[in-house]
DNA sequence: CCGCCTCTTGTACTTCGGTACAGTAGGCGG
DNA sequence: CCGCCTACTGTACCGAAGTACAAGAGGCGG
């Protein structure tokens, strides 16, 4: 299965041509049937989300690799994100692109060095700490008082706590009190805080 | 250039012989010196961050894939983020195997599709909504309101507030007030739920 | 069985948050 | 110049929040 290159840039790449010889060149409107791989030289100076947005309903299942001229990591991030399996380079040499392909027909997805820090970075800062903090605050709580907590976390007052548990206020200001002198919040904004992970617990 | 294969478990893969017949064993303290590749089976219970890091010195520009016997993304994330180039299964097929090498070898990192799913989710919640939610319920407000808000939604009372913008107690009510009814909260807790993204302003 | 914890509720009190009804002062555009 | 907005402040009041002191019921391990 030859793969196809969608290009709006009359001359073919000869670094394409070497590394698939058997390659299916079109225009980005039309997008041919068959082929194996996708491959899509982005316009210069138009959105990715927006032309991949279009091409995603006739990939009919077929995998989508980004070409750019000028790479750049916000670009590859909306690529990824519009559904997209790869995004390198447009003037990558062809044994690069032998190996994009490779990883993209075996299910993988192709990034380079620098986009994958950047995705480190964000991820590091935002997915393992609430994972250990998200719930850190529950270890030190009895099942009530948790009840109680993420209740108020969401902005409820005592009588709706109340309500919703189906106690009296009283009991609610019980809970609450206790849950405030555990986890060392002065009111209850504080103790918001830190139920919905942006202050740390003392 | 043969690949060394750093393992503290005595028998060796049947798997990695099969996909590099030419492979160099060791075991994780002493890292021979040459090869191109450094794979590594994490041992199970130690920190994968911990191992990398005694292992970066010792690596002096080789690139390093870390297998695992129960992979899981917390732990690939931490792999990545302590300088690894690949992460995956050690009971992973051979021509996968071989594979990860090739786009190692080139400058690439491997990664899983669960994994890059994760990434992106991540991404694409921390980059673009943020920008457009952050500073929405600024709008409304005065610049005054807008510093009184802030302080709020930090956990502060009135009057620390007041303390702080050196003004009485009465006057942070008033902006307080102005900005709950502005934003349709009810009282400060919800405010501060507006003002961290967690809630929209109505 | 007895202590310990959890969940529950009561009364009474203090403090804080929020609002009602004021008033003064400065800036800015019609 | 005169509204209008913004910023600021005062007194007073009410309700919510939080604390002190207390106590009963049920479960569970030593």
């Amino acid at each position: 299965m030859p793969p196809i290159f969608l290009s709006n840039d009359a001359r073919q790449r000869e670094s394409w041509c070497e590394a698939f010889p058997d390659l299916i060149a079109s225009r980005i409107e039309k997008l041919p049937a068959g082929g194996a791989l996708v491959w899509l030289l982005l316009p210069a100076g138009q959105s990715a989300t927006a032309v991949i947005g279009h091409l995603r309903s006739m990939l009919a299942g077929r995998s989508l690799i980004v070409l750019a001229d000028q790479p750049t990591e916000d670009e590859a991030m909306a690529a990824l994100a519009a559904g997209a399996a790869g995004y390198c380079n447009g003037h990558a040499a062809p044994e690069v692109l032998q190996q994009v392909a490779t990883v993209v027909e075996n299910g993988g997805v192709w990034i380079g060095q620098g986009l994958m820090q950047r995705f480190l970075a964000v991820s590091a800062r935002l997915l393992p700490a609430p994972a250990a903090e998200k719930t850190a605050w529950r270890t030190s709580l009895t099942p009530r008082e948790q009840e109680v907590a993420v209740a108020l976390a969401k902005g409820a007052s005592n009588k709706e706590i109340a309500r919703q548990l189906d106690i009296t206020e009283r009991t609610v200001k019980a809970h609450v009190g206790a849950t405030l002198e555990k986890l060392g919040a002065r009111d209850r904004l504080q103790l918001s805080l830190i139920i919905n992970g942006i202050e740390k617990p003392r």
